[in-house]
DNA sequence: CTAAAATCCTGGTGGC
DNA sequence: TGCCACCAGGATTTTA
């Protein structure tokens, strides 16, 4: 389980712009159909060969890859996706469920056990990015803007993290680690906070994820791996995510595990009263 | 409107 | 030790 999340994609996209632009695709395999999702496999791999990856990019959690013809190739890899560059002759992976050929004999392989995770191929990128919140360290997101969205919402705080329409790129470990340097409860309602309270979490949020990307992201059992096989190391800085048991680093005290919003949420009672 | 539950998947875990 | 039921988890869809 490794669920990559904004500093994660974003680490991987890094890795994959030296290699990958100036490519063009030669071919494509689909070994498991349900990962493409906006056409027909098909016609997928016909429209897709022949483009020249011109640029990569994050949004939320997506990689962007804009194409030479217009088009964009989206992958988002959900919980368990690896994307791996590989000579073309290197032996299969056991769960490369889609393979890219590229033209200088290398291949870019979506490798993903769970098959959670998805590839589009469309002409405009809205369609599938295009109802997703603002992107947290973005210059444009300011406290302001914040503030006014936060002020939009009743709901708990937790699930509204890891809403993608609310704020872009937020998963379950960086929702629990905002909100405890915030110091806020994960079901705190959204209209209890004080105005001070959303500035600690706008400034939690930023925080977290910086030092997170300064890390090149979290790996846990080797799922989230950068394209050159190397693991993140923000692991070991968690503060209370996947730590049930273990001392707050702040207080002492035990983290707790609960469910919100059906999800796994770590926090520390005391810290985050 | 919001919120909860079901859905897709399978490797890993925990119980016996 | 071996078997097996069950769980996690992002995003979407369905139900209440």
């Amino acid at each position: 389980m490794s669920m990559p999340e904004l500093p994660e994609v974003e680490t991987i996209v890094n890795g994959l712009r030296g290699p990958l632009i100036g490519r063009t695709v030669t071919g494509v395999r689909v070994r498991w159909e349900n990962i493409v999702v906006t056409s027909a496999v098909a016609e997928f791999g016909r429209r897709i060969r022949g483009q020249r990856i011109l640029g990569i990019r994050r949004r939320g959690k997506y990689l962007v890859f804009e194409l030479s013809r217009g088009d964009r190739l989206i992958i988002h890899l959900k919980m368990t996706g690896q994307l791996m560059l590989r000579p073309g002759d290197a032996p299969a992976d056991p769960h490369g469920h889609t393979i890219f050929d590229l033209d200088d004999g290398n291949q870019l392989r979506f490798i993903d056990p769970r098959k959670f995770g998805r590839v589009y191929l469309v002409a405009d990128e809205k369609e599938v990015v295009g109802n997703l919140g603002p992107e947290p360290l973005a210059d444009d997101f300011t406290l302001a803007g914040f503030v006014a969205l936060v002020r939009k919402r009743k709901g708990a705080l937790k699930p509204l993290l890891l809403n993608q329409q609310f704020i872009a790129g937020i998963g379950n470990i960086y929702a629990d680690e905002a909100l405890f340097v915030a110091g806020i409860h994960p079901q705190r309602k959204a209209d209890t906070l004080t105005d001070g309270e959303i500035e600690r979490l706008y400034q939690a949020i930023r925080q977290v994820l910086r030092q997170a990307l300064a890390d090149q992201g979290t790996t846990f059992d080797g799922a989230y791996r950068q394209v050159d096989g190397r693991e993140g190391r923000h692991q070991e800085n968690l503060m209370v995510f996947r730590r049930k048991g273990q001392p707050c680093p702040c207080c002492g005290g035990a983290i707790k595990r609960i469910v919100v919003g059906g999800r796994g949420t770590y926090f520390c009672p005391r810290c985050q009263g």
